[in-house]
DNA sequence: GTGAAAGCGCTAACAC
DNA sequence: GTGTTAGCGCTTTCAC
């Protein structure tokens, strides 16, 4: 234990249960509480010997600065808030490390929440983030409707959207091409003789949902191939469901011979149908993923860069705090298609 | 735009650039300070007209409580730390989405922050939060050497540690049974006809991989079997190292016919050395991961929790922190062994 | 080189 | 029901 408070010295402890302040180190250091301030922030303009004295007092203590109190004279917290649905899924987790790290960089803390998707939840997330006065934050928007952050901008609290654009505002925006990704990745199954072909994905009210089916549309539409709606199944993405229409979609009378799926977790769940399938379907799945290169087939992916996201967008963010004032940027990040051989087979019953 | 000043009511309007406060509503509202201060915080005892009048000013300046004065006054801030090794990993993601659901449900923010196993980082990560005055922390220690937490401890800084004890401090503890788990992994293994088994894992400072260690030792003491030190090879876990020490021993004399890896990193790069091998080399990893059921051969594994151990922790935590003053408590959980395929191959060549 | 005084925005305690 | 005052622990300003 620390020694907390020295006896016979007649200087006054720290009330107990409580933190020493500057005002204890300074009582115990016998000098004024300017003097401690300056040693804590290593502000110049003290002498060596006064400040081992202070060094000493704040060791004894166990003195830590509040920053709360800091906080309220300088006006800056040096922390930022990310906000996104689920830190723990593999998308996720490396756009929030990479945040961490460009924060950690700038001196900056970093607060994060989860949203589950929830537009409520990331409201009162966000707002909570507020009135602890972050300097800034990084949303990865669930909700289609954030009027309620233009006090909050207003007010200079820095902010920049990744994944997703947010409903209606001017803010610095992260996005990675998911049209452009989607179309390429379809547009190499029909490279390879596929005419059926399916897409699983996201909920169409997701911004990245609806621009991948888009770029799916468009490859089939350059290809002049036409798209039945059973062929479309975007919407929750439980793996009951998705597991449900990939089944649908593969069996039955004219089934598809190929499926896009729009995210890393329906990718997963389609593997397993098809695992369990006699009949080989080719699969080309958006998003990366830790072990595709190990399954059998291996699965071929339009990756994108989750990393990359977060520390672009982090990137944006300082650069606003630092004073940047140009007008609200839009950074769109390209895929990149990774064939690994499930992209590759060819139609199984020689369509 | 929120309207931000109100034209001709002769009112002062907050500072430009600078945020609203309670005063600033108060002179809007026509009301005094404490009538802001009760609507804001739903106190009672405020009649519905003027509260109307207040949430109106409040709407239109766009107003936000500064928690920083909050917590000033208050003492606690409602927010708990939590510092582990790599947020991104896919062991401690879950953990720590674990550990904000809990806190959410006690109206507590969490922050976050990873130390990149490294000592340093993590003292300054948690002095950090110390001194925004987190109200608890949960820690999974890098470092050996937690005496600096001692002042944060007397000051009331309720603390837990998860997966790893720290070095000497007497505070609440969350660990997987790792022994066990390792022990029974390896057993498995053995009841296989296995007979040369390796280790590769962690380095053995962790205390994870140390008791992993110490259970493969006691399994192979326990079926009477030597353990020749080549089979051993704990340390850095780069895939290059780790691949290197896993080639070396499968190949060459007297190889080994089964491995068994300390955490899932590991796991992965020898799944990937085993992929490339002629012969089959039957494999039991320390830790669940996602698609491990579709390998092939499906892995093998000795699952534990990570959400476990966070909600676990967490529980501890908001335990201390609503005012119970027990003894330091440490809590094992169990390991469950799940045999996919890999591990239950026989001996390769009739050893 | 050093320190005293004011005040950041809020809540607690106590008036009225 | 409502308002006034003091003060949380720090930084800013300015005086010595």
């Amino acid at each position: 234990m620390a020694e907390i408070a020295p006896s016979g010295t007649g200087l006054p402890a720290p009330r107990y249960g409580g933190r020493p302040t500057m005002k204890d180190v300074a009582a115990r250091a016998e000098v004024g509480l300017k003097t401690v301030s300056r040693v804590v922030n290593g502000e110049p303009g003290v002498s060596p010997d006064t400040e081992r004295r202070v060094r000493d007092a704040i060791t004894a203590l166990g003195f830590r600065r509040n920053d709360s109190a800091r906080v309220l004279r300088k006006g800056r917290t040096g922390s930022v808030g990310l906000v996104l649905e689920d830190l723990a899924d593999p998308f996720y987790a490396p756009l929030s490390r990479a945040v961490e790290e460009v924060a950690r960089i700038h001196g900056a803390l970093l607060i994060n929440g989860s949203s589950a998707e929830d537009p409520a939840r990331e409201r009162e997330l966000v707002l909570a983030l507020c009135a602890r006065r972050v300097d800034g934050l990084v949303i990865v928007p669930a909700g289609e409707d954030h009027r309620y952050l233009e006090p909050e901008l207003a007010a200079g609290v820095a902010t920049v959207f990744v994944d997703r654009p947010p409903g209606s505002l001017a803010a610095d925006l992260v996005l990675t091409d998911s049209f452009g990704g989607a179309r390429s990745g379809v547009a190499h199954l029909v490279a390879h003789g596929h005419r059926r072909i399916g897409i699983i994905g996201d909920h169409p009210g997701i911004h990245t949902a609806a621009e991948r089916l888009r770029g799916y549309r468009a490859a089939m539409a350059d290809a002049e191939l036409p798209v039945r709606e059973s062929w479309v199944a975007l919407g929750d993405t439980a793996p009951e469901r998705v597991a449900a229409d990939a089944t649908r979609m593969v069996t039955g009378e004219r089934p598809v011979t190929a499926l896009f799926t729009g995210n890393n977790r329906v990718t997963v769940t389609v593997v397993r149908v098809l695992a369990q399938l006699a009949r080989p379907v080719a699969l080309v799945g958006f998003d990366d993923f830790e072990l595709a290169d190990l399954l059998s087939p291996p699965v071929t992916v339009v990756a994108q860069d989750p990393g990359r996201l977060g520390r672009d967008a982090a990137a944006l963010l300082f650069r606003r705090l630092d004073g940047a004032g140009e007008p609200p940027r839009r950074v769109t990040l390209p895929t990149r298609l990774v064939p690994r051989g499930s992209g590759e087979l060819p139609p199984y019953d020689g369509e």
